[in-house]
DNA sequence: CATGAATGAGCCTTCATTCAT
DNA sequence: TATGAATGAAGGCTCATTCAT
């Protein structure tokens, strides 16, 4: 019989490309780089380990590849684009945006954010991985310094430097959402705006 | 030379044991359970790697021992002794806690924490270690909960559920600990301020 | 169209056979048997590695066969026909065949050859391949010895015994072929020439 | 009781090492690089897989030092130095050393020649061994260059470019110490007498 | 008590081989 | 017949743990 055709193939591929993602996503959220073993990936899979060598070549590959399709797919990005174009206040997409980043694993997100914590923690790490994580930082900072001044225009958040202002903002909400993520579920909008308390002017 | 005598014996295994620990929970606090080789606490105690082994049987137990350990001698209960009986604020207890946590490593405290953040993130934690990690959390709650309706009370304190209002700063401090410890060397007090808006009336 | 008839399929088959044995003979010359990947042999015949396993049912059998086809085809044997056939002196025969087995890879002749050579350094070679091997020997010792002889009434070639001396030959000959066949291509004969010294009269 | 001190540790440490090159060289020898496993020169020298990692810190860190320690301790140079200074013609030296290198596994020394037959014919060898091939080939042409010249003026050796005389030799040489080394052990002068008609004058 | 030599389980990675299409 | 996806055995290397000295 003829082989399969080179879209059925190309379908596959790609299929099991982001099978496999989708599971190295998970499970090197849940444990960082060292301790996630390939043979748990695969398992989370539902496949060999030895499959995972036939498309990525290493299990750094796996990381780097599985980031950067978790960001190009990237269900933050584009909701940080539909963010910024709604029509609410900037401290309500403030709040909008700290909902979605601990209502975790809806989507791939929260686990990249995760998995960024534990690289920021880690030594030797790749400096094409390094790069990347850095990058998305500075997309947050990016993204949110002009709300937050606009914020301030609005006077609904605190008159002080803005960048400083960020930088707590999103250092706090990645501290969190490493550390707990269900912690939040219940009671989430309520939560949040106790937290948020520490920007907005009252 | 005169043999030692059995308390001299006693104290001489007590200060390996303790130099031990205490390398251990730097070690652990830095990298985790599962990433923290047996070697690296030797290396940071100036010991042989099979030395540890004449005091503890497994790692396992360095851990456990280690966080006993800690927890008894306990700076950190030591700390929230005085601070309870500080002439201060419920507020400024609360400033005062912050950048004591904040603060690491200056104490054993801020390890403590951070190996219990690790080992909340971790499977497979034997339960006399998870019992443990439970109580040491316990302990922060209760001792806050007076602290913030005494707050309260004076007027300080936002009129929220304590309980709650006492787990979201919880949360909040042991994920921002797990973090970066060290962003926040830099203008602690300012920035702990701002995170401190979030419980302070205004 | 017509399918094709069975002679054609028994062809194309054929065809596709010779084409994996030449390229294995090739890959397995430069490397051994074990060092030999099944892909690479794949890759060198231009189909995928699937394929070899149509048409043999292991890598040890696409050597055996390999080997076998090309001493039955094989140049070897008609190249040592023409010269036993040839008008010129049994020296001239020897330094002729000393050439023909340095000038590599211009037929599969040198690839055996270089096959052979690593067998004979490997253990666990599988019987059936170790008595080709032995058999191959077999040939070139049974070829040359009249020769020698020959070559010893002509007063060409030194009084030893023909066997002793048709063993060092090739003995020679096989190590230095499985050593570095690109030395030999410059200035080939004079080379060649002093190589034969050994057994020439003068 | 004291630990071990410092002399005996030197002792078992050098032991050891000594004992797991001695057999990483056997095995090398016999396998090339790439085939040759860790577990088998571990069983070769009677110690566990582990172990070997303990006194280098890779596979090829073994052959590396491995050969140095060859080559330092060398037996070869040794051997060169006394044959240089023999009271016997330049011929008969090269008969001895033919002789020499040809007696396989009595030392070290056939081994290290048959590790670098073998790494010249690999791929990817690391830059610093193949340097160390390089030295090694270098140190035999620049010892026999004066010894092919003086029997030459010594009018036992022909009259060929010394060079291309002494190339020739020990390619051959290194070609058959690689290939066979038994087939040499029987009889071994008078092989090596016509072997060295190649390079006599009659 | 103290050292570090020694062991072996376990993880990453490669590759022969099988199999669905 | 042809492809390449899928599997699993095996080998390099690390590290917790044991043990002789």
């Amino acid at each position: 019989m003829a082989p399969l055709n080179e879209d059925q193939l190309e379908n596959i591929r790609n299929e099991r490309k982001i099978q496999i993602m989708r599971a190295a996503l998970k499970v090197f959220a849940a444990n960082g780089f060292k301790l996630t073993k390939i043979s748990l990936i695969a398992k989370e899979a539902g496949i060999s380990h030895g499959l995972v060598y036939h498309y990525f070549k290493s299990k750094e590959e796996v990381l780097h590849e599985s980031l950067e399709w978790a960001m190009e797919l990237n269900e933050t990005k584009k909701y940080l684009n539909e963010l910024s174009e709604m029509a609410i206040s900037p401290l309500e997409k403030i709040h909008n945006f700290t909902k979605f980043a601990l209502s975790s694993s809806k989507y791939e997100s929260s686990d990249i954010f995760r998995i960024i914590q534990h690289l920021e923690h880690t030594e030797d790490v790749p400096s094409h991985i390094l790069e990347f994580t850095k990058n998305v930082g500075m997309m947050y900072v990016e993204f949110f310094i002009p709300i937050f001044i606009e914020g301030q225009e609005a006077g609904e958040i605190i008159q002080e430097n803005p960048e400083e202002l960020v930088g707590l903002f999103l250092t706090i909400i990645s501290g969190v959402m490493a550390d707990d993520p269900d912690y939040w579920h219940e009671n989430m909008d309520h939560k949040i705006s106790i937290f948020l308390r520490m920007i907005t002017t009252r």
